[in-house]
Parts: structure tokens; sequence; C-alpha cells
DNA sequence: GTCTATACCGAGATAGAC
DNA sequence: GTCTATCTCGGTATAGAC
């Protein structure tokens, strides 16, 4: 499924072959049958819920060794940088591509997606609610944090530049912090 | 050329097939060699820059008729969430789409989305930079907004929901103002 | 230059021996 | 449950009549 996962950030779903799996995964193409009965669609919707939430659970340990959620933010899209310019500018986030091509093509992939998105947002929108934010903001500007950080792939790749990473979590952390700024002293600036 | 647009919009690059343009296009498939020798790749190339310097002049009309770069922006944001509302959740952008797919596996398309991007940044840059912000900020705010914008579309498409990107275009706007701020009055808040 | 027919290949999927 | 051989379909691309 690590094969799957890197085939995906490399050319993304529709032009992986299973046969290129296959291939890289070092199992016939009968195996893949065996464990996802539903061909590619339900090998690609196991990696986006395994992969999502390995991602959440990393982003959790930035929290962890962080002094501020936006402080963690920041350090993650930094994270994304490194990995990016490391692994030759694959895509680091093969979710947001199986999404962006499936979403109104595999209505299952598409939810999949969705789900994992959703399971982000609480999670960063959480970390945001300890400033005092109020519950539906928090969850607004985090969406925010996500749409920026996978637009920010896209860009990153397609100029090559991981450094369009790392600006662009400066900006999600002001959002942030500018969003906690203005629910704790609402007339502030 | 409008009907590959599309297919993009709907189904991404690789997933859209000559056929089906052809039938869209109502012109046979020689056609299209005939004036895309390259065929796929080179059509693909076509639609890319002509479809982002339709939404860079489009981009320029907000700026027109609004009364600062933020406020342009935040309905640019808007109206992309009408179109995406209206299309039943087509990818608004396919340039962006087309970008996350061939990144690391057609040069030359990947090329084509980046000086678009590229333009675009010019674009928004210099309406920030009339605000007094230096070039390089400009820029770099710039790129953070179209980053936003494009992971916006992945969002809201994923989780059908236009509201992502009219929240994300407040944030946007919110970005290039607080950068104008910083940058004119350098001691404020 | 427009269009049709087709070459050729590779796709996803499956059957069945082991 | 693993693997191989293969089916069938649809892909890109081209050749060649009009």
């Amino acid at each position: 499924m690590t094969a799957t996962n890197e085939l995906f950030r490399l050319k993304g779903y529709t032009a992986t072959t299973l046969a290129e799996i296959s291939a890289a995964a070092e199992a016939p193409v009968g195996s893949i049958y065996h464990f996802f009965p539903g061909g590619k669609a339900e090998l690609a919707e196991a990696v986006v819920l395994e992969t999502g939430e390995a991602y959440r659970e990393l982003f959790v340990l930035f929290v962890a060794e962080s002094s501020s959620p936006g402080e963690a933010v920041e350090a993650f899209f930094s994270g994304a940088a490194e990995t990016l310019e490391s692994s030759g500018f694959l895509d680091p986030c093969p979710i947001g591509g199986v999404g962006r091509e499936v979403a109104n093509v595999d209505e299952r992939l598409r939810r999949a997606v969705g789900r994992v998105f959703e399971t982000w947002v609480q999670t960063l929108a959480a970390g945001v609610g300890v400033l005092g934010v109020p519950a539906d903001r928090a969850a607004s500007v985090a969406r925010s944090v996500i749409a920026l950080l996978e637009g920010g792939f896209v860009l990153a790749r397609v100029e090559r530049n991981g450094d369009v990473l790392r600006h662009a979590g400066r900006e999600a952390r002001g959002m942030i912090e500018r969003t906690a700024a203005a629910a704790t002293v609402p007339g502030s600036c």
C-alpha cells in the first residue's frame, strides 16, 4: 500500500496502473483483487483513509511539540516543504490529488476524501478553539489553512520551489493568530 | 477547445480521452492531430495557456470594479463559488488540476502551468504593490492567495460546499490587507 | 483539410492451476 | 491465498480515401 501511495504521489490516481502497483509492491495482480475485490478504486480508498489518518497523527505530534497552534501549523508547512524537496517534488498529499481527480467521477472515493478532510478540520479546529475561538469560526479557519496547504502543494510543485510552502506557512500562522486575537480582544486594532 | 476545457474540469487530464474530446467538439479525431500534432499533451498545453490568460483578464475586470485589491480578491473567490455551485461542482480551474497531475510526469506541461501561475502572481502582486507593499513581499502574498484559491477548489469540491470558497475569500482578503497595513505603518498593532 | 477505419498497445479485471 | 495467463475493452495515434 506504500507502493500505491508513492505512485499516486508521482502520477496521480488515474495514471497509475494496477500493473505498476503490482510490480512496485512485488505482489501479483491477483493478490490485489484478493484483498480489494473492488479493484483499483477500493485500493485507493484504503490508501486515502490510511494516509489521511497518518497525516492527522503527524500533525498532532507537531502540536505537542509546539507552544501554539499557529506555531505548529507553520512548522507543519515547513516540514512539508522539506518532504517536497527531498522527494523530488512528488505530491506530498495523495489525498488531495485523488480528491481533485475523482470529485465528479467516483462518489465513494470523493466521500472518503471528504471524511479525511473533515477529521483534519476537526483536529485543527480543536487546537484553534483552545485559543478562545468559537467552534464554527475555528472550523472555518481550519478549512482555509488546509486549503492553503493543498493549494501550496500545487504551486510549489509546478514552480518547483519549496519556499512557496514556507511562505504559505507563515500566512497560515497569521490567519490563525489573527483569528484568535479578534476572538479574545474584540476591539483590538 | 472549450470542450476539452470542460472535460478536464470534470475528469481531469489523464482520464479525459481523445474520443470524448472528439465527440464533444463534434470534430473527428484526425482534426485534433491536424491542429495539434503533439496530440493530447499539446492540446492540453493550449487549453492551459488560453484558460490561464482568460482567468487573468477576468481578475483584472474584478480589480477594475473594486475599490481595493483585497475587495477584488474576495469578490473573485465568491464568483468562483457561484461558478462551482452552478456547474455541479466541476473543477473551476483545469489549470491547477492538470498541474497537479503532470507535475512529475510531463515537463513541458508543467512549465506551461508554471508560466500561467507566474502571470497570475505578477498581476495580483501589481495590485497589492499599489498599496505600498514591496515587490517581493507582494509576490509572496499573491502566491499564497492563489494557493488558497486552488486548495479551496479541492476542499469545496470534495465537500460539495461552495461556502468553503467564500470563507477562504475573506481570509485571502485579510492576508492582503494585513500585509498592506504592516508595510505602510510598520509599528501598528 | 476533413474524416473513417484501423493498427497497436496497454488498461482493468478474471479464471483457474498450484 | 498465490500467482500466471488471458479476456475484453478502450486508449493514443496514424494511414489513407475523399
